[in-house]
Formats: C-alpha cells, sequence, structure tokens
DNA sequence: AGATATTTGTTCGTATGTATT
DNA sequence: TAATACATACGAACAAATATC
C-alpha cells in the first residue's frame, strides 16, 4: 500500500552481457516484482516450482533458492503436500525485530542509547493508544500489572515481573495506530529483555522500583481513561526517566560487582 | 553437579521418526551459533561448501540453500574462485532497511505517522550529533546546502534539491553515537524518499519551504557550532513543524487534484 | 596478458517425506 | 488405508567466475 517492496543494491541496471547478478536473484526479484504488480496478498498462492522452472527456464535448485531468499524475507510461506506451494505471507513482528537485530548486534547499543528513544516514544505511544484502547484493553493491562503487584516469591517470579513490566509497555503500544511508532516501542523493549547485560541487571532484586512502577502504571490507565493526554504524556515521561535512571544505577553497580572479583 | 540432566515436564521428547524442522534450517542455525560461538567477525571465512556438505553430512543443495538463508540475513557474503566460500558480513544499513521496509509494506504508514515520529527524533539526533560532529562535517552540510541553494532549473533538479534536504538530515545523523536513533531517523528519511503520496508531493514546487528550509538549517548549523543543545533542539523541532505542517498540506492538495481528474 | 586451478553456480535425474483426499 | 500431489533432499556432472602464476 504505501511503498514498494523494494529490491537489493544492483538490481536496476542490467548489463547485457555478463550476468552480473546470480540467477537466484534475478528470479527471487522477478518473483517479488510480479507479485507486487498482481496486487497479491497473504494467503494467495505463488506457481508451484515445477511452474516457475518452466516459466524461469531455470532448474529446481535454482528455483528453490529464489524460494527460500523470499521466505527468509518474509515474504512467503511454503507447505508441502497436495495444494501446496509458496503461499504470500505478512511478515510476523517478530522476524522484523530478528533481522533488525542483526544488524544492530554489530553496533553496540548501550541502555542509554535505548532509553534516550524511549524517554521520547513510549509517552508518544501512550498518548496514541489512549485513543483506540477499549475496555478489552484496560483490562489487559491490570492482568498485567497483576503479574507483579506483589513481592516475588523466587529469582524465577522476579524475572517473570520485571518481563511482564516489559509487557504492560507492548500492550499499550498495541493500541496505537501508528504502525511504525509501535514497532518501535516494541523493539526496544525487545532489546532491553535480549540485552546480555539487562539479564544481569533483571536478576537483581529492586523492591523501590516495582511500587513505584506500578504507582506509575495506574496512574496511566486512569489518565488514559480520563482521555487527559497532557497527563498520560506527563506520566509516562517521569516514569521512563526514573526507569531510566535506575537502569543505569544498577548497570553501574554491576558492571563494579565484575570488576571486583 | 551430581544430577543428571533432566527433560523439561513439558519439553518437546524427541519423536526419532519425522524432523520437526527442515534440514536447511537446521544447519543454517547452526552455521550461526558456530558464527556465535568462534566470536567470527566481518572478513572471517567459514568452511567451503564441501566441508559443510561433510560436517552435516547434507546434499550441496541443502547446504547452499542454508547458505543463501544467511546471506538473505546479511550475516555472509558468498565469493567464488580460488579461496572462495561464506565469509562474515555485517549487515548493510541499506538492507537492513529493506528488510524492515518488507514488514511495513502491509501495514499503513501515513505521512503524519512518519512525521510523528521525525519530530521528536530529529531534534534528539541533532543534539547527539552535535557532540561528535567535526569541522568536516560541517563542511559536508554546507555542502549539502548549497545543492538546493537557488531556485531549481526544472523538475529534475527540484527532485534532486528535495532529495539533498532529506540527505542534510542524514548527514547530521551520522554524527550521532547512538546507533539506534541514527538509523530510525534515517530510515524515515528512506521512508520519505520512497513513498509514493512523497513522489508526487515532491514534484510540486513549494517556493516558500525551501527559504525557510535553507534559514533553519543555516541556523541550526550555528547553534551547532555554538554548542547550544537546547537552541538545536529548538530548531530543529520548529523546523519538523513546520515542515510536517506543509507536508500534509500538500498531500491534501494532490489527493483533491486526483480526485479533480 | 593469458592459462590454469579452485570454488561457487546451475542443471538434471531420482528418491523420500508429508499433507490432502 | 491407499492414492495423489506437492515440497524436500540427494548425487553426479557441467558451467561460470575469479585468484594466482
Amino acid at each position: 500500500m504505501s511503498h514498494e517492496i523494494t529490491s537489493e543494491p544492483g538490481s536496476v541496471v542490467s548489463k547485457p552481457k555478463s550476468r552480473l547478478r546470480k540467477r537466484t536473484d534475478e528470479i527471487a526479484d522477478a518473483i517479488k516484482l510480479t507479485m507486487i504488480q498482481h496486487g497479491l496478498e497473504p494467503g494467495d498462492r505463488l506457481p508451484q516450482e515445477k511452474e516457475l522452472m518452466a516459466q524461469y527456464a531455470a532448474s529446481k535448485g535454482t528455483v528453490r533458492e529464489a524460494l527460500k531468499s523470499l521466505e527468509v524475507q518474509g515474504l512467503v510461506r511454503i507447505r508441502t503436500g497436495p495444494g501446496g506451494g509458496a503461499f504470500v505471507e505478512r511478515m510476523s513482528e517478530r522476524r522484523a525485530m530478528s533481522l533488525l537485530g542483526n544488524y544492530l548486534f554489530a553496533k553496540k547499543v548501550t541502555i542509554a542509547d535505548i532509553y534516550a528513544l524511549r524517554k521520547v516514544l513510549e509517552p508518544l505511544v501512550a498518548v496514541s493508544a489512549m485513543r483506540h484502547i477499549d475496555d478489552a484493553g484496560f483490562r489487559r493491562l491490570e492482568d498485567t500489572i497483576a503479574i507483579y503487584d506483589h513481592e516475588p516469591n523466587d529469582a524465577q517470579e522476579r524475572w517473570d515481573q520485571r518481563m511482564a513490566e516489559l509487557d504492560f509497555h507492548s500492550v499499550v503500544a498495541e493500541y496505537s495506530d501508528n504502525a511504525l511508532l509501535a514497532f518501535q516501542v516494541r523493539f526496544l523493549q525487545r532489546l532491553l529483555k535480549d540485552l546480555a547485560v539487562c539479564h544481569d541487571i533483571y536478576r537483581q532484586p529492586q523492591p523501590v522500583l516495582r511500587q513505584r512502577g506500578i504507582a506509575f502504571q495506574r496512574d496511566l490507565i486512569d489518565a488514559m481513561r480520563a482521555g487527559d493526554a497532557t497527563k498520560v504524556n506527563a506520566i509516562m515521561a517521569e516514569h521512563m526517566a526514573l526507569a531510566e535512571q535506575q537502569m543505569l544505577a544498577l548497570e553501574a553497580e554491576v558492571a563494579n560487582r565484575f570488576i571486583e572479583v
């Protein structure tokens, strides 16, 4: 709808003499193109291997590599059996995050980097969500809070509570109609869940933050129910500022302990 | 530890008969794992096809599909010839954006969505860049402005100027040390370049915006040179607010003209 | 600059696995 | 259960690209 599915660099110009590009990639791009031109939607089936082999005058292996490429890009899903073949699919958020994670793997992403973004985006997404959330949504938020509204009994429960705290924000983001913003916010949350440093941090007991966090989130729900955008924004901004402070402090603590040993 | 490794209660007992996952994906993941375990860095070479075939007791086609998967994920690059094979590679920003674009393809992303993010992120990245930019950077910014500091002669030049205006922000983002923020900001810029609606908008003449844009950018450079974070933030915020306003107005105009026809 | 060796890229034929009917 | 239709996997051979001498 919005913009075109993009081809990899080099897909534009075709030098007639030498085949610059591999046959596999040519076919992958060609299939991608027909998907766009025919306006195929998720669930629609592409021609089967045999037909594609004939259509592009390529062998099975080459066609399969092309389909594999599309599969990894999250554009198709391949099913065996009668009536099987390649079916158009929407890339899952999970896969998008995984791929983006590969890009950021090499770069060094710090907690400060993540919170620099969260501090501005979480308030934004909360206000956006406020305009679309319904009773079921509020119930989901309250159910999530219930997971961590009490002292954890063991390390496992403490871990689960930390994850649930992030899930709270994930649920909020679900109700925004800005797909771009929602994805970004949820990706930041996933980074916090995955970063090795955070694993160490989240394992620490932090009695203060938990209760203050709950207070913020209860206030946030109230403000959302009241439809008070300014208040929602302010509450979330303060919540993020405090969370960042706490995370950075714990990060330093974890680092120091590591040095002492 | 004296006790045996136990299976989880619900863990999948390996059915010896049927393979849950495709061999290709198993091999791709196995290779990915060894890449991490061995701490391979860009430029390092993986075993060649022959060796991988022996190592995983798989056929050439299967191994090739696995490598294709890694290639699409931007993790390796494959070279032919003596000493060739799969080499570890960092995913390019270009590919990361392309893949993320595939995810957002299905979702409807509006100009308003993009500017909701730009309004908060561009000021942020400008302040961040201010702390690391050098004389060469300032020169690049001024060179970019030079592309659009005069009336365009034809449609082509007008188009080039619009792209250069976005490039200005791209250069700014380059000097931020927050990889996450920089990527996000540059991705938004790419969306503006690619969105079909924007193509129509950017083709329109807009004499006012160009000059005001240049004024903002000159002021921005001055504020960055002075190291005035507050001012940098304010200038960029105002610039984005105005740009959004203009874009939305033109979007409506383009839409109306489309309806008239 | 050209020949050669090495390694990926592609093809074809065949057999097996899997889901539908 | 059996037949069918499709993807999945194997193996051998050939083609194309590229580094090295």
